[in-house]
DNA sequence: CCCTAAATCATCCTTAAGTATGAGGGGAAA
DNA sequence: TTTCCCCTCATACTTAAGGATGATTTAGGG
């Protein structure tokens, strides 16, 4: 109950306001009646009164704006970004073959240490570059150090 | 002249739809008259499109908030280590060379931001490697980072 | 002035790296 | 059971990297 208040603010901010309006309405419908006020100050004020309304309504509701301001953080030893890891969905088999590229070890090599096939590791590495959108190796291991992926 | 229009831009634009508007509310008049629409639908519609036009307004005037979201960024301290650098008896261009590498450059994009040929980076990264005595690029950036040569 | 190291560029060649695509097996989740 | 992802391997191809060698120019030290 409380929550779908608090999910429906704004709707519910917006009816009461416009019952309110229908009472401000009336009223001003009397006195036009009554003290007939013209017509077009009538309409010129509901429009004002809108106008506003709804600029009030815009900044209310707009989304904002976005800046991302990086902090360097300075650190001695290396601990895992495990976020960022996450975030580059890579493959048990992936991360082992980045970190043996941080190593520098060739694809042969590489193929060599993991007991598989040269097209094995190429297939692999293709992956790791392409998760890592990158173009090298050389780029892929500079990154993921840069991203604390691997020490 | 078409400066001011220029400078005004968005308050002539408010003043034409204003006036648009009454052409608008004066036609609405007359069928409200004519087929006797109800008071408060004609008010709800007015309401209504002058809310929009608040929003339309706010919108388009209105400065997007901005939220600062800080991002930290962990780096890693670097102290050159002169004296392996000195044993190695890097050229001057070498050490650059080396050190675009580490950046994860191919010999193209380094020899473009060095303003040579392809060839004489070709060059260099041999001297590089040899120096270094590793065989891969990837092993000449392992080596340096490791003898703290380069960041 | 001569010698040397550095920097530049070139050619020719080999090997490694990377791209594209397909295919088959295996395991986990729907 | 089917679907999906991972791992494996293969073929064929293009591009980048690396090795060997030689030439030219320039700046600095003896």
């Amino acid at each position: 109950m409380k929550r779908f208040f608090i999910k429906n603010k704004e709707t519910i901010l917006y009816g009461l306001t416009l019952a309110a309006l229908l009472f401000l309405l009336k009223w001003l419908e009397l006195r036009f009646i009554i003290i007939d006020y013209s017509f077009e100050l009538y309409i010129g004020a509901i429009a004002m009164l809108f106008t506003a309304f709804g600029i009030w309504l815009a900044v209310k509701l707009m989304n904002p704006k976005t800046v991302v301001v990086e902090k360097e953080v300075y650190v001695k030893d290396f601990t895992l970004n495990e976020e960022e890891l996450n975030k580059l969905r890579l493959s048990k088999r992936e991360l082992e073959v980045l970190q043996l590229m941080a190593e520098g070890l060739s694809n042969q090599e590489i193929a060599g240490r993991l007991f598989v096939s040269l097209n094995t590791i190429k297939t692999h590495s293709s992956k790791v570059l392409e998760k890592l959108d990158v173009e090298r190796r050389t780029q892929a291991v500079e990154k993921a150090k840069r991203l604390s992926i691997i020490p």
